[in-house]
DNA sequence: AATAAATTGCAACTGTGTTGCAAAAGTATA
DNA sequence: TATACTTTTGCAACACAGTTGCAATTTATT
């Protein structure tokens, strides 16, 4: 249903605070299509090239700012963003879930129901946010 | 005792049967002396700007296949290295501890003593590697 | 000390992300 | 719905990170 999609994309740009445009509207139906995590040049493919770098670039930190989308942790010099499905605010991301990246496919999901766990650290340090990245294959892959 | 960092270096290059060049051994003691992860541009910094981009490149990845430094992920493009004190072989990394991300001073530590817990994932999905990047305010910023 | 093998430095190139500014699109108001 | 105002977009140019080929240097071997 991609109307339905519209309305929910519509939604989430007013809420936002943002205005509706056609580059925004088109990322954030890229985001909701794939599953996983996307970076900026899967917006250059699946956008068949539509719109300049430039906007990708300044759309994804317009969502990054809003707390629409936000950033997973990568060993290379990748940028990967996945859309939050909840507990983001502007300006706070709090990704309590785990992120898994198969190291078949290549892709990287979000594993929502897969809580992080508690850490005890050691004295003296000051927990605000715990990324936890694994890898591995996949579901699919599997 | 700088003279016994040298030793162990040697030792170190020997063992995984590298040739023992000056770089390799400044890089390594740039290592030693840093408890944290460093990035590439610290080692241009570090060394005074004494050997060349490429070189320092190259000799990251050597050390990355050999097993003597891992990756650690971040949310930006920039690419810390810290030094293996155990665990990692030729070609296989398994970092089984949680690194530290100061949001103060910017500083990436091993936390060697904290284990990373043990994670249920979904059915269907085979677990290789587990990273674990806390962020907060380390012991000496706090 | 001489030779063979490996490493380094240089130059050039590719790719990623940024900035300023003018044109275009979106929003609000009458 | 036409108008004025604001925001966003696209272009050009730039800055910087990382890579590759090749010749010169350094390291290891005999």
């Amino acid at each position: 249903m991609p109307s339905k999609n519209k309305e929910l994309i519509t939604e989430l740009l007013k809420s936002s605070k943002l205005s509706i445009t056609e580059t925004r509207v088109k990322i954030l139906e890229l985001f909701l299509k794939s599953n996983g995590a996307l970076e900026h040049a899967d917006f250059e493919k699946l956008s068949g090239k539509s719109f300049d770098r430039v906007t990708i670039y300044r759309t994804l930190q317009t969502f990054l700012d809003k707390g629409i989308v936000h950033k997973i942790p990568t060993t290379d010099t990748s940028v990967r963003y996945a859309i939050c499905r909840s507990e983001c605010r502007e300006h706070e991301h709090h990704d309590h879930h785990v992120h898994f990246r198969c190291e078949e496919c290549g892709s990287t999901q979000c594993l929502e129901e897969t809580d992080i766990p508690v850490l005890s650290l050691p004295k003296g340090y000051d927990v605000r946010n715990v990324e936890v990245v694994v890898s591995g294959v996949c579901k699919a892959c599997h």
